[in-house]
DNA sequence: GTATCATGCTAACATAAGTTATTGAAGTCG
DNA sequence: CGACTTCAATAACTTATGTTAGCATGATAC
C-alpha cells in the first residue's frame, strides 16, 4: 500500500475506488531526483503538486546573504502544498535531501478529486490542516524551546510522522539528515545541534549512528521535548491513537 | 466594503452577488470580545470558523510551563481556520488584544460556496496559501534573522497586511501591541524587545508612540528587515503592486 | 590504494539575548 | 482625586548559543 494511502487512512476511512484513483495517479508523471537537488525553486511558476513517493525532501527558504532555513520536511506520503498553482510564484523552494522520487499531480487531478471523491476531498483538508499546524508548532518551537527541548521535539514529530506512513518500527527509523540539516531546521548552529546531540545521547534519549535514529524510550524524549502529539491530528471519528499504535 | 472583500479583491475579480454573499455571512452571528479574552481554546472541539470583523486577536501556543508562543495575528477581513471543523480538536487558542467582534460561519455556508461560488471558493483557496506562506515565513524569521531584522520584518508585514484591508494610509497605522505581545510573538524577552524598538527608533524607521505606529521609510525598514513581500503572493492576473500601490 | 571531500566532533573564545530589578509615566477605577 | 495597575524604559549581570578553528573518521572517486 502506498504512504499516502496508508498515512490518509489514519484519517479518513477510504473505499477502494479512492485507493484506486490516488494509487493511479501516483503512478503516472513520475520523475526522480539525485540527492541535494532543487525540486521546484523560489520565483519559478508552480504547475503541479508534487506528491513525495519516496526519499526525503525539504522545503526551505534562503536571505539575500546566504542564510537558509529548512521550513518544513517532506517525508513519503507527502503531497507538498495542495493548490499552490493559483499563486503567481513560488515563495520558497523544494529540495532533495536523498534520492527522490514524486508524482507530479496536475490540476485535472484535483477538479476530478472535488467532483467526484468526498472522501478523499476530506483526507487532503485533513492533510493541509495538519501541515498548517505542524508549521505553527515549529513557530513554536523555535520561538519558545531551548536546544535541546527544540531538538527532542524535531525528533519526536518525524519519527511520529515516518510512523504513520509506515515508516518506522517500535523504536527506530532510518534517519538520512546531516547534523547541517538539523541545523538548518532548527536554527541552530552546525556546532550547537552537535553540543545538543551529544546531551540527548548522553541522557540515553536518542541513538544516532550511520543514518539510522533509535529512540529507546520515546515517552521520555517527548517529555524532554515538552512534545504533544494532539497538533498532528492523529485521530478518526471514534478512535484515538496512543503513543504507540 | 468590508475588510474581508476589500482583502479578497486584491487576488480574485468577485461579482456582485460574490460580495453580497460574503458581507451577508459577515452581518449572521456576530460576537463581542473584551480585549485579552479568548474567542476559542485548545483542546475545544472546533464548531464554526471566524471571521474577525473588527479587532486584533492573535493565534497562541503554551508549553506547561507557561511559556506562550503567539503564532499569528488576525486582523481585520481574516478568516481563521478554513475548514477547521472537520478535525476533532484545536491545537491552538485564539484570543482578542483589543476589541474584537467576529462573525461566526457555519459549516453550510462553506458548502453553498463550493457548490455555488467559484471565486470566492478560489479566494479562501488564496486566503490559505497565504497563510500557509505566512507561517513559513515566520519559521524562516525566528530561525534565521536578528533580533532587530526580525522586529523590522514583523512590522513590515503587519503593515503590508493592514494597507491590504484598507487599515493603514501611506506611512502609518494603529498598532495596538504591547512590547509584551511582541515579545511573545518574535521569541524575545520583553526586556529585549524594548532595546530593539529603540534600536529602530534611533534609525529613524520607525516611530512608535501611543498605539500608533509611523513608518517614515517604508523601503529602509524592509531592508532592515531583508524583508520580501513575496510570499504575502499580493498580486492578480495582469497586474503587480509595488510597495506603495 | 591514495587523494579528496563531506561529515562529525571538540575546544576556546565571543556575543546576542535572557534575567532580575527598579523607576517613572500613563491609564483606569472606585 | 488618589490608589492601582499596566506598560515602557533602563541598568547590571548571567547565560545560552554562535564563531572560528582544527582534527578524525569514513565514504567516494580516480
Amino acid at each position: 500500500m502506498s504512504h499516502l494511502v496508508r498515512k490518509l487512512e489514519n484519517f479518513v476511512r477510504l473505499s477502494a475506488a479512492d485507493r484506486l484513483m490516488l494509487n493511479r495517479a501516483a503512478a503516472q508523471r513520475v520523475r526522480t531526483f539525485a540527492p541535494r537537488t532543487d525540486i521546484a525553486r523560489e520565483g519559478e511558476k508552480p504547475k503541479d503538486v508534487h506528491l513525495i513517493l519516496n526519499g526525503w525532501a525539504c522545503r526551505y527558504k534562503q536571505l539575500e546573504d546566504g542564510r537558509r532555513q529548512i521550513v518544513s520536511f517532506f517525508l513519503p506520503g507527502d503531497i507538498c502544498d495542495l493548490n499552490i498553482f493559483i499563486l503567481r510564484e513560488m515563495d520558497h523552494s523544494i529540495g532533495t535531501i536523498t534520492p527522490v522520487s514524486i508524482a507530479d499531480l496536475p490540476r485535472e487531478f484535483f477538479d476530478e478529486i472535488s467532483a467526484g471523491y468526498p472522501r478523499i476531498a476530506t483526507a487532503f483538508w485533513w492533510e493541509t490542516l495538519v501541515n498548517a499546524a505542524i508549521q505553527r508548532e515549529w513557530t513554536m518551537n523555535l520561538g519558545q524551546r531551548t536546544a535541546s527541548e527544540r531538538m527532542a521535539h524535531l525528533l519526536c514529530e518525524l519519527f511520529f510522522r515516518l510512523r504513520l506512513a509506515g515508516l518506522a518500527d517500535d523504536s527506530s527509523c532510518s534517519f538520512p539528515l546531516t547534523q547541517a540539516d538539523l541545523a538548518e531546521a532548527t536554527g541552530l548552529s552546525k556546532v550547537h545541534v552537535n553540543r545538543t546531540l551529544q546531551e540527548l545521547r548522553a541522557s540515553n534519549l536518542i541513538v544516532l549512528k550511520g543514518k539510522m535514529l533509535v529512540l529507546p524510550d520515546l515517552e521520555r524524549l517527548m517529555s524532554a521535548g515538552l512534545f504533544n502529539a494532539n497538533y498532528l491530528h492523529l485521530d478518526r471519528e471514534g478512535r484515538q491513537l496512543d503513543a504507540n499504535e
